[in-house]
DNA sequence: TTGTAGGCGTTATCAA
DNA sequence: TTGATAACGCCTACAA
């Protein structure tokens, strides 16, 4: 291994004269800054990132803790995260966990194994933040769920506003002459999102002079296609004339729509369908998925920057609600009664 | 910061003491190791893994470079390794590069920088890993790919036979009667995988007594929705009579149909469509695809073992072929005459 | 079984 | 503008 020593041989300088040179200070002579870059290009000499982080004791790295690992907007997001991150002299330190689990624990963990200079949490949980969040030191930006009532210093937040969303898919469902309307969403008593879409549901259940029969109208999924599959065939079991059906994610939608077919139903001609995230794979599938879009792109580019904002600029935390869309596929039909 | 000398200070032994319990050495009295324990308990002491790592130059982490972004085989496999990662100590370093990019200069890049202790790519084109592959000296493992023909002795590969595969999709087409045949891929000059699954194709139509027709018969694009979309439309128009179609992934085959779709033509009653890797998106979609299956799952915990082989065991470059399997989905419906 | 001391490769302080 | 040197937190001979 070339270290900076040998390099400091090489060129005739001292090592402190290379570290300058490397971290390209401008109090060194252009003969010592030329010798010195030639060497360590013949050399291919990189800086050790061990030694350099241990003693300036940061480490340029972000963490990312991602809660479900088959939710595909929160893919769309890393992935722009990752190209904004590619940029930069910053590592990404990816952590992905079960959608119900802890994510405050785990960057607590992730904290002190890997010191990053900051976190973005794509979901999480204000019940876990408000339990163990002052553990958590670094600047953070919660990115799809809100945290501007939880009042953390360190904490940003770019989110989605949940509730007016959901309000909105089952207002479009509504809005098509649908009366039997089912829900598919995630665990309520786990997941904070789905209570918030839970709760646009139920206002928008009662602007309609309605409420929701929870035992018959509600069903629980994981966000997967998989169990979006399971859940779906549940839901119709219990409440066999449904006519239109509001499910949490686009993923999960495509699962219940395969169900429907396996069925023998036809999406939107028996049920009709609104998901949820407004993915890519949305606009794809067959039939083109109805969807209240979440806009991925902005999503994931606010939080960055706002990330970099309280770590370099040191600027206080913002909590900002990225405008959702309402995106007509082809998996609603208008009911006439 | 609490370091290892508050523990030993706190818990009244040496720092080696210290040392050799956290790092579950034997020779300690179990005395020194329950107070110590005790004692880094209390004030959540975790090592500094800079420090560690610096000092042991050896940094457990293991470097993934994944060849093209929107590949969701690809996503699956990552996902099945991070799984296994997760109960090591070790952790990934995740790299993503556009599925044309040279992944041999990223990889020697990756090792500068990081110093994992072993490599997977994700995808690869043995032209890249002729040129300066020799410039990589941990132990690698080509995953989907074969390295077999490459020689050298830290790569290893767990790989698809992707020319019997290629030639398995294109069967299957004249198996159900189609005889004009249309192909979409990937640029067949900078994509190896591609490349292969072609000579398969090519093989399938001198089996039936037919050649390709390159000008007509192939069109190229990358592998997500948008470019399958668009290569779809391009492929239909310069050979509108076509009746099949094989595309080289299932992402691009989701892009195509629904192009075909949104054209007025109906899958499989117009064209039928055999797509590539058997994604879980495959079965899901509607119709369902009818795909040549890669078992992720081998493939993930194959070269996952084989790497740790070769880190851990000093065992010598193997090459293993993963079987696949053809899933007929209802995308490919038979041509009567 | 335990402790002391040296060093991993880098940066930063201070003096020259 | 440059160089010697002391850290950073940890591991590991080697000594006791």
């Amino acid at each position: 291994m070339v270290t900076i020593k040998d390099i400091a041989r090489e060129s005739g300088y001292s090592v402190s004269t290379v570290s300058r040179v490397l971290n390209r200070r401008n109090d060194v002579s252009p003969d010592a800054k030329k010798k010195i870059e030639e060497v360590v290009e013949r050399f291919h000499f990189t800086p050790n990132n061990n030694a350099k982080q241990l003693k300036q004791n940061n480490s340029k790295s972000i963490g990312v803790i991602v809660k479900g690992i088959s939710n595909m907007l929160f893919a769309n997001i890393v992935e722009e995260i990752q190209k904004m991150i590619e940029k930069t002299d910053y590592t990404l330190v990816m952590s992905y966990l079960d959608e119900d689990d802890d994510e405050v624990e785990q960057a607590t963990l992730l904290c002190r194994e890997r010191k990053p200079i900051g976190l973005l949490f794509l979901g999480g949980n204000p019940e876990f933040f408000k339990k163990e969040f002052a553990g958590v030191d670094v600047p953070c930006v919660l990115v799809t769920n809100r945290a501007d009532k939880l009042g953390y210093a360190n904490l940003s937040s770019v989110a989605t506003d949940d509730i007016a969303a959901g309000r909105c898919a089952v207002d479009a469902l509504f809005a098509a002459g649908h009366e039997k309307i089912g829900i598919l969403g995630g665990n309520l008593e786990k997941s904070y999102t789905s209570r918030q879409r839970f709760l646009g549901c139920q206002e928008s259940f009662l602007a309609h002079g309605r409420e929701i029969e929870m035992e018959k109208c509600y069903e629980k999924a994981h966000f997967s296609f998989e169990s979006g599959y399971r859940g779906m065939n549940r839901l119709v079991e219990k409440f066999p004339d449904v006519t239109a059906v509001f499910v949490m994610s686009d993923v999960m939608a495509i699962g219940a729509i395969r169900a429907l077919r396996d069925r023998g139903l036809l999406v939107p001609e028996n049920i009709s369908v609104v998901g949820f995230d407004g993915t890519t794979l949305a606009e794809y599938y067959n039939p083109k998925i109805a969807t209240v879009k979440q806009q991925y792109q902005t999503l994931a580019s606010r939080s960055v920057e706002i990330l970099f904002g309280q770590i370099e600029l040191k600027q206080d935390a913002v909590h900002e609600l990225v405008p959702f869309e309402f995106v007509s596929g082809e998996s609603v039909r208008a009911q006439e009664e």
